[in-house]
DNA sequence: CCGAAAAGATGTTCAACAACATCTTTTGAG
DNA sequence: CTCAAAAGATGTTGTTGAACATCTTTTCGG
């Protein structure tokens, strides 16, 4: 059989690089396979061979740091450091970060896509749950003094990291913007019982 | 100049009326110019009578309840009455409530479409800038004798609201969705120093 | 160095869409 | 009752897409 059995996997890897950056900037429907493809050097004839539709390519591009250590969504030198202790703090000031806002293509897809994944099918629906219930467990995982924030704490925490994003992308004025990332920080900061030292 | 003058209104908000239900279930590309006048009883020929493209119209569906008093958006049931008093926790309950989760058609399209609109052009965004405003605006309407919430806790509450119905409506367990819903809600009365009488 | 299988490129089909042009109907003003 | 303007319906064009079939190239095992 040629081609070495590391091939596949490296080329399907490079799809799923390529789409993760052209959904996070266009939407589902907005990016055809071509473009997919072409991101990957190919040419479209060989997608099925690699998925079985857009879709399932889709729920695919999914995939996040908190689900995948290397993913690489590191947003420009924001980085989340484990040892460092207090990771949910750390979490939260690299997911509101100015970096993140910017950089729409390396962004977190829960940033980018929830909208399109409440339209999609369950397979996408059941994708964005893992990130999310992954995203839940790294902010419980505060290895500070301050103990871990509990449960509801976590999901509303998530809920600002997501949501104050969300709403500062969907934002022409980017001083409303910057002035919503601050505040969703600040107020997870709080929630997280992590002290806030502003911006 | 036959037709009454009322007739060119009523038919040009019919058509955004319907636009805003098959937007915020399908979004923005996914609905055609034909969808949209058939919602409306019409043929897609009288379209670019009432408006220059689909873009121009899809701001205009970014009206809510919260930038327009009879937009309608009640959410079976859940009223807001300024006359009742503490408007903002009105708010953070109605938004968070569950037949807001289930009624996508009418949704506040913040919730629904943020992604489509971060994609979308600089029209788009000041149509959901406005929307925002509108909110912060009515979350500080305070008449209670908690007091007014300032300014960054308004926006953090925005936060909270938007972002855990978005995160609610992406994921496709029901139960966490559920989970979401009531965290959000619970910190965002919190933080307005409105007590929390659980769900 | 040869050949088979995997990978990838190209071709085809069918369908949908936006935008606009043009034709037909409706309506109220005079 | 008439007619012109507004409203709306239908036709046209050019483009794009997903999905899949088929052809060509590449690669490595023997």
């Amino acid at each position: 059989m040629p081609y070495p059995p590391r091939h596949h996997d490296e080329v399907r890897t490079r799809i799923v690089r390529g789409a993760q950056r052209l959904f996070n900037r266009r939407g589902f429907e907005a990016v055809s396979i071509e473009e997919i493809m072409g991101a990957a050097g190919l040419t479209r004839g060989g997608f099925y061979r690699y998925f079985g539709s857009k879709s399932d390519l889709y729920a695919e591009a999914m995939d996040c740091f908190f689900t995948n250590p290397d993913c690489g969504n590191r947003w420009e030198g924001v980085t989340v450091d484990p040892s460092r202790g207090n990771v949910g703090a750390q979490i939260v000031r690299a997911y509101l970060s100015r970096q993140h806002y910017q950089d729409i293509e390396d962004s977190c897809p829960m940033v980018a896509l929830p909208g399109d994944v409440a339209r999609g099918g369950a397979k996408a629906r059941r994708a964005y749950e893992n990130a999310l219930n992954a995203m839940i467990v790294h902010l419980q995982k505060d290895a500070g003094e301050a103990g871990r924030p509990d449960r509801p704490t976590a999901l509303a925490i998530a809920a600002l990291c997501i949501g104050g994003m969300v709403v500062a992308r969907a934002s022409d004025d980017i001083g409303l913007a910057t002035e919503m990332r601050e505040a969703a920080k600040s107020a997870a900061l709080t929630l997280g019982g992590w002290h806030d030292p502003g911006a």
